[in-house]
DNA sequence: CTAAACTTGATAACAATTCTCATTTTATTT
DNA sequence: AAATAAAATGAGAATTGTTATCAAGTTTAG
């Protein structure tokens, strides 16, 4: 991976991002900040991003993938009514990979865990 | 819900596949026992079927959405290499919703908790 | 038996993502 | 720093999976 402007400037984006933006909201994010990226490039670099482990993609959420700076093992909540997506932490289910590894057999090299439900904001 | 042929058979059908298939897999194992299923009515039936809780849609596995017979609370392991899907037993994370509830506070609702990684057969 | 509600098939439409390809940038070798 | 190879880009076309539309057929309750 050689170094580019557009990758650095698409990480940086996401990384100042709290949420768990999809590729639209970050086309609109760059758009407003007057960064000229392509929608091609920013789909290709987030993909060679999580490829290379930088930055995660997150899928089964909604029909389109959201991406997350944060590398660390941890879960997301989804809520139905606000879409908003919240983190969990992986303490809920200490040495949930490796159980799941010793159980089957299978080398595991990732996780995707999603809940949904209802936030307490919506849940007011 | 009314009563309906063609969703009949296609609960069915997915009932006798021990894999958990596609709407496009399913879609080819209708045309081939003769059902002259359209490929709109698969997808519609497949969604109402999971609004209903009678099966389960999996996300989170590839671009395209699964289909599980079994409700049960039980995860999926997705082999990098082969595509096949694979259960893996609740155990290895007992009351895992319940936790996620406990810590955040939200109504849980469902969940999508799923492996990836190379399955046995593929590491040989 | 009739009317209202539901379901269907065929196909058009859609949304998210990837591909293509000519041009531009970056890295490497001299 | 010039030449060359390798990687990245933008723009739009193409692809994929899924949903919407709508006229016609089916199911159900009264």
């Amino acid at each position: 991976m050689n170094y580019s402007k557009q990758r650095e400037i698409i990480l940086n984006t996401l990384k100042e991002n709290v949420v768990h933006p999809t590729a639209e909201y970050l086309y609109d994010v760059l758009k407003k900040s007057n960064s000229t990226i392509s929608l091609a490039t920013l789909y290709r670099n987030l993909n060679q991003l999580a490829e290379n482990g930088i930055i995660k993609k997150i899928d089964g959420l909604e029909s389109s993938s959201h991406y997350d700076h944060n590398t660390h093992e941890h879960y997301h909540f989804i809520c139905d009514k606000c879409k908003k997506v919240y983190d969990i932490s992986a303490d809920v289910a200490p040495d949930l990979v490796k159980k799941a590894q010793e159980e089957t057999g299978f080398t595991i090299n990732g996780s995707d865990i999603v809940f949904h439900g209802i936030c307490k904001d919506c849940n007011k």
